[in-house]
RNA sequence: GGGCCGGUGGUGUAGCCUGGUUAGCACGUCGCCCUCACACGGCGGAGGUCGCCGGUUCGAAUCCGGCCCGGCCCA
């Protein structure tokens, strides 16, 4: 059949479904080596972006290329849907208030949503021609899994339970942010911050050996609380206050006065006030000057009885009465309006407050030196962003918070005695919903009591998904698999997410098997607009992956990737007109495959190969071994750089060029002819593999219509099975300088690329004469 | 403010680790060519003080220091 001069990509969708159909990329254990990928389950609240687009089709190169290297890949595709974003999603588009809707009701809700918009990456990906292992959601290994799905959730409990019973977990009240109207703690990820007009009071503070000091702040309702006025160490102007204390306004307490840099001079006085907490500055100078905290503040915002006379106001009302207060007093020097940056919660858009709760912890801090340990024998690609990761571990002060008093996650398997507060863990074999369901047992252990309080708090998304290579290697359901298989081979990842997807799955991990979680860590950027801004709705620059698709195929935006820059070192610049440009290597694909088809015979592997021959399957032999590297270490950008390079500006420019005349005219014999068709037949075959893994719907297609076989069954091109010894690369050069120079010659002398020409073939390129000769038309001179 | 990474013609990059050719290649652009696989093609041309400053050296894109810009994370 004779091949198109261009790709169509309606093809893409057929080949596709063949696929799919086939079960094609089915992970069937047997007895090959196993790779297993970790892959990043998107987050399901909408369709997939430009990025995931991706590197989820770098992901699937590196699954096709250990697969046709004789592994068996273990590819899954994961969907993350728990977590807050569905729960705001939902509040929006349905307008339930998650406050007043029945907590069955809203989590239905939820799950409805998630579905729909399931559906609809899986879409995307398929059509990206994802390898996945599967499809269908299911419970054999390389199945699809969801993250909210109660296997997996019971994965996460069961690990739980075990970490509990070992005493790893323990309740602490420690600061967290605060949203007094949402009444519930807010992770960071949840913390909006606003430019809001605020006063600026400046008061006046007394010092113990006589003078005063004035100081700015926007919160003299928390004066009770303060524990230290600070000033920047290199601030002249208060050098010697080193060491006096002050007394606080209305309240009387003495306090230090430090230096301290996070107080910046040219804000009001210079001078800042220490309390608990006005802000996450506070906290961090609390810290690093060991002083104990006094909360002023309560659960249902209102100032308690630490706050004295204030007690029972709301927190702006004890301001406005705290700041009378100081006028009455003197104190106030002075009053001022400033825009002033203010955290609010991203829901009620109400200015949190920092204050203790009581909330689950997982112990982290005592095993750092373990964790870099672990951390150590994982290799990076690329090797600089390990840094990212001990640099994080370095850093960590405090265990991690694993307790959300939110909605839409994995439950927190625990039930609580009504009379003696005893905390009943249950079981491992199933996955509990404690805040409707009965505990485990009937009566307290401890007091004997039958009635019982289940825990209502869910965990924090990152202690579910830091279970993803555990879960997709088999742990909780094929353990011999999961012994013989674990570490898993690669986690692709952005570089964003490593200090909490990457560095809670090593901590899991160390804790849960004592191993590192993988062999191999691909750590990526990211994919931004063609000025190299993040795209975002507001900017209006975002490139939708079904658009570009729609408008020129998924092999030509696969092609795109790997011929764009390196990912793994900054972030990748997308636009459709490079897109656009880079696909054309498919039309040079299919044109230099529909040309060997057209004029080629199988032929075997001929006794004699013309010099020419020998000469291009070297440099093909080059290619395989320098493509293989690069693979192996996962430049595959890098490696189909130098596979165009190779087919398009020496393959096609050059060798197809010289072996035109061979080809078409009399003058050689079959012998040598033969040599070409299988040369060119050869060089086809090898490079339609090596590129499958990156444009698997063209060379599938290729393939199929020129060598009768799925090109994805195939062995990846190995140096072996060419069979050339000699290294021929010298003349590589030298032919590609001698044709360009009759190429300039016939230009500059007005010639047409056919007309004779008489050029001095160089020396070094006589055993090429008959070649040269033919392929430019040059007329032979007796002597020169 | 801190950490990590990056900064080579309009764009994407090679080279930098292991200093020493006219800094290689591609896209785009311009000119010429419908040469029997491909005009989404072929051939040719123009285009770069290798982010800036300083240092080491006989010699630096390449090594060292400082600064500027961009990205991500943390504060």
């Amino acid at each position: 059949m004779s091949i198109p001069t261009r790709w169509n990509p309606e093809l893409e969708r057929q080949i596709a479904e063949e696929w799919e159909k086939e079960k094609l990329y089915r992970f069937v254990k047997d007895n090959r080596p196993v790779y297993i990928i970790d892959t990043p389950p998107p987050y399901v609240n909408s369709p997939i972006h430009i990025g995931h687009a991706y590197t989820y089709v770098y992901m699937d190169a590196i699954a096709r290329y250990r697969r046709m290297n004789g592994y068996n890949v273990l590819f899954p595709l994961g969907l993350d849907r728990n977590g807050l974003p569905i729960e705001v999603q939902v509040e929006k588009e349905l307008k339930l208030s998650i406050r007043t809707t029945p907590r069955e009701l809203f989590v239905q809700k939820c799950k409805e949503k998630l579905d729909e918009y399931s559906e609809t990456s899986k879409t995307a990906f398929r059509l990206l021609g994802i390898s996945f292992s599967s499809y269908q959601k299911g419970m054999e290994l390389g199945d699809l899994y969801e993250t909210d799905d109660p296997e997996f959730r019971k994965l996460t409990q069961e690990i739980f339970i075990d970490l509990y019973n070992r005493g790893l977990i323990y309740e602490s009240e420690k600061v967290s942010n605060y949203c007094p109207e949402c009444r519930i703690s807010l992770s960071d990820a949840e913390v909006e911050y606003e430019e809001e007009e605020t006063g600026l009071y400046y008061i006046k503070f007394r010092l113990t050996d006589g003078g005063d000091v004035i100081v700015a702040t926007t919160r003299p309702e928390l004066l009770k609380a303060c524990k230290a006025i600070i000033y920047n160490p290199e601030d002249e102007r208060y050098k010697d206050l080193q060491g006096k204390k002050a007394l606080v306004p209305l309240y009387g307490h003495e306090i230090p006065i430090l230096p301290h840099p996070y107080a910046k001079p040219d804000f009001g006085t210079g001078l800042v006030m220490i309390c608990s907490f006005g802000d996450r500055g506070d906290m961090m100078v609390f810290r690093d000057l060991g002083l104990t905290p006094t909360f002023l503040i309560d659960e249902n915002g209102l100032m308690n009885e630490n706050a004295g006379k204030y007690r029972g106001m709301k927190v702006r009302e004890a301001r406005k009465a705290i700041v009378e207060d100081l006028r009455n007093e003197g104190y106030l020097v002075k009053e001022e309006r400033i825009k002033h940056s203010t955290p609010i919660c991203w829901r009620s858009k109400t200015p949190i407050e920092f204050i203790p709760r009581k909330e689950l912890y997982l112990k982290q801090v005592e095993f750092k030196e373990e964790l870099k340990k672990l951390a150590k024998e994982m290799k990076f690609y690329a090797p600089e962003s390990a840094e990212i990761l001990f640099r994080w571990i370095d850093s960590l002060t405090d265990d991690w918070v694993i307790s959300r008093r939110r909605y839409y996650g994995t439950e927190i398997p625990l039930w609580y005695c009504k009379r003696c507060g005893n905390v009943i863990v249950p079981p491992k074999g199933r996955y509990y919903v404690p805040w409707k369901e009965k505990p485990p047992v009937e009566r307290c252990p401890r007091c004997g009591g039958t009635e019982f309080v289940g825990e209502t708090r869910i965990f924090d998304t990152w202690f579910d998904s830091s279970n993803t290579p555990l879960y997709i290697a088999g742990y909780s359901k094929d353990r011999e698999f999961f012994e013989s298989n674990f570490p898993v081979s690669l986690r692709p990842q952005g570089k964003e997410i490593v200090r909490s997807w990457l560095y809670f799955t090593l901590l899991k991990s160390y804790l849960v098997t004592g191993k590192p979680p993988f062999k191999d860590v691909w750590i990526h950027m990211h994919v931004v607009d063609e000025k190299g801004y993040k795209m975002s709705k507001s900017l209006g620059n975002v490139i939708d992956p079904m658009d570009v698709i729609r408008r020129y195929g998924a092999e030509a935006f696969r092609t795109w990737v790997f011929l764009e820059g390196d990912i793994t070192k900054d972030d990748v610049k997308c636009s459709y007109s490079r897109i656009e440009s880079t696909s054309k290597f498919l039309t040079k694909l299919l044109n230099i495959s529909r040309f060997t088809e057209l004029n080629s015979k199988e032929s075997p592997t001929p006794e004699q190969l013309s010099l020419p021959d020998r000469w291009i399957l070297w440099e093909l032999k080059s290619l395989i071994k320098d493509v293989r590297e690069l693979n192996d270490a996962y430049y595959f950008n890098k490696s189909f750089t130098k596979m165009r390079d190779f087919v398009w500006f020496l393959f096609a420019d050059h060798y197809l060029e010289m072996v035109k005349p061979r080809i078409y005219n009399s003058e050689f014999t079959e012998q040598e002819k033969n040599s070409a068709y299988f040369t060119m037949r050869k060089v086809l075959d090898v490079v339609l593999r090596l590129m499958s893994p990156y444009i698997p719907f063209i060379t599938y297609y290729l393939y199929k219509n020129i060598f009768y076989k799925n090109v994805h069954l195939e062995q990846y091109p190995v140096e072996s099975e060419i069979p050339v010894q000699e290294d021929l690369s010298a003349y590589t050069v030298k032919i590609v300088e001698f044709n360009h120079y009759v190429w300039n010659t016939k230009k500059g002398s007005g010639l047409s690329l056919k007309d004779p020409i008489e050029v001095k073939i160089p020396d070094v390129l006589k055993p090429f004469e008959r070649d040269l000769i033919a392929m430019h038309n040059i007329k032979v001179q007796e002597k020169i």
